[in-house]
DNA sequence: ATATATTTTTAGATTAATCTAAAAATATAT
DNA sequence: ATATATTTTTAGATTAATCTAAAAATATAT
């Protein structure tokens, strides 16, 4: 059945509904997602009731939300939509991976799906976004990527870098500095019991040292090896 | 001084009024201004208020709309943004010239400059857009293009394609077949007096004819060969 | 188990953008 | 010059999204 057109208003509710529930897993209760869409609990009331009625969100009092079929179908389509125009943002406009969220946020909401299919194709069907975060086809299937800090995976371990926890100036510096980037292949080769500090190779070169500091915020998604 | 954020529907307003008003030299009127907005007389009305009372347009009772510099600054803006993004949808997501208006409509209100700035060099600084219209530059000057139909111009006129006056799907596949699309390079050898028939070179390539209907609906910038 | 704190919902108001219908002003035709 | 037609404006209502403040329900602490 064919969506009766959302506003962007409510397209970003059930976006926030859809992050919230974990994928449309859980009951979202009206504060937090309040708290996400940055507004007041009244308002998040007012919508939850209002995307029930177009049967978009399963809602009971006191109970909070939950994603029906056709309101996560529509979350899934924005989340597809703002991962691909992240990706179109740092591979050919060449902005940081930190910069891209607010901008997409509002390109998400376009709406031509001719113009998305387009894009797909002109970005090489990509299937992570620069966050390393998996980016739903227009079926809204998406493959699982096993996100983790290169201080949590065993020696050994092939991944590619996709994230850094923490956006701190000097650790974005420090990674530059050492020829590390979004894309980069890493494996992870050697850790010292005694500070946590881990040697690793970067796209294949000679074996780099990082700190445990820059272990932890350091981001892969593990290519599997076996 | 800062523009204070306009909406989407303001926005929309003052690009109307830019339009009608033909660069903001004339006085818009309520009737006209509706129409091309879609709505009714009454909002369109009400708009021109609110936007006199943001010093955005000049209004009198019964006297139409005018645009005062800060609004004419705004419309630009966003006229830049819509051709740039023809520009892209044409040139690198390969949609068709008649294909791309109601998207650019919808991505021209993209708020960032910094994107704009970036995607004005993904794009090579384009000076006009698919349809042959000139882009405006961060601040808001443009070159005046000249547009004519094959059939205007005198014999020797050089000229790129820029659009076609008719979206006939006839025609469009009959320049398709004779390698004419948007951006071809024409100089125009002779006019027959008899039929108006046009032979013409397509970049470079020895001649082609073309009927004076085609000749007709055929519109090229002028390049100046002097 | 009951008082207290927290969360959620409701009631009623506000704002931007819109509408219809009527009133007012301006333009046009004889 | 005056009647008629057209355009523009006003008045009052509607809708989506929001708000504050109060009421109701649920959760927590002793």
């Amino acid at each position: 059945m064919m969506q009766s057109m959302l506003s962007y208003t409510e397209e970003n509710y059930l976006k926030a509904i859809y992050h919230l529930s974990k994928g449309g897993e859980e009951s979202v209760n009206t504060n937090a997602l309040a708290e996400e869409v940055q507004t007041t609990a009244a308002s998040a009331n007012d919508m939850v009731k209002r995307l029930a009625q177009k049967k978009l969100v399963g809602y009971q009092k006191y109970k909070g939300a939950t994603l029906l079929s056709g309101g996560k179908k529509a979350a899934l389509n924005i989340v597809r939509k703002h991962r691909l125009w992240e990706v179109f943002l740092v591979e050919k406009l060449g902005f940081k991976w930190d910069e891209v969220h607010d901008i997409a946020e509002q390109l998400e909401h376009i709406k031509s799906p001719d113009l998305i299919k387009r894009l797909d194709a002109f970005l090489g069907y990509p299937t992570i976004d620069p966050h390393g975060d998996p980016i739903p086809n227009e079926e809204g299937i998406m493959t699982k990527t096993i996100k983790a800090s290169i201080s949590s995976v065993p020696i050994n371990t092939h991944g590619i870098v996709v994230a850094v926890n923490d956006d701190n100036t000097l650790l974005l510096q420090h990674l530059d500095s050492i020829g590390i980037k979004l894309g980069s292949k890493i494996v992870v080769k050697d850790r010292m019991e005694f500070d946590g500090s881990v040697s690793l190779t970067i796209d294949g070169n000679g074996a780099t040292f990082i700190s445990s500091a820059v272990a932890d915020n350091l981001m892969i998604t593990l290519i599997d090896t076996k």
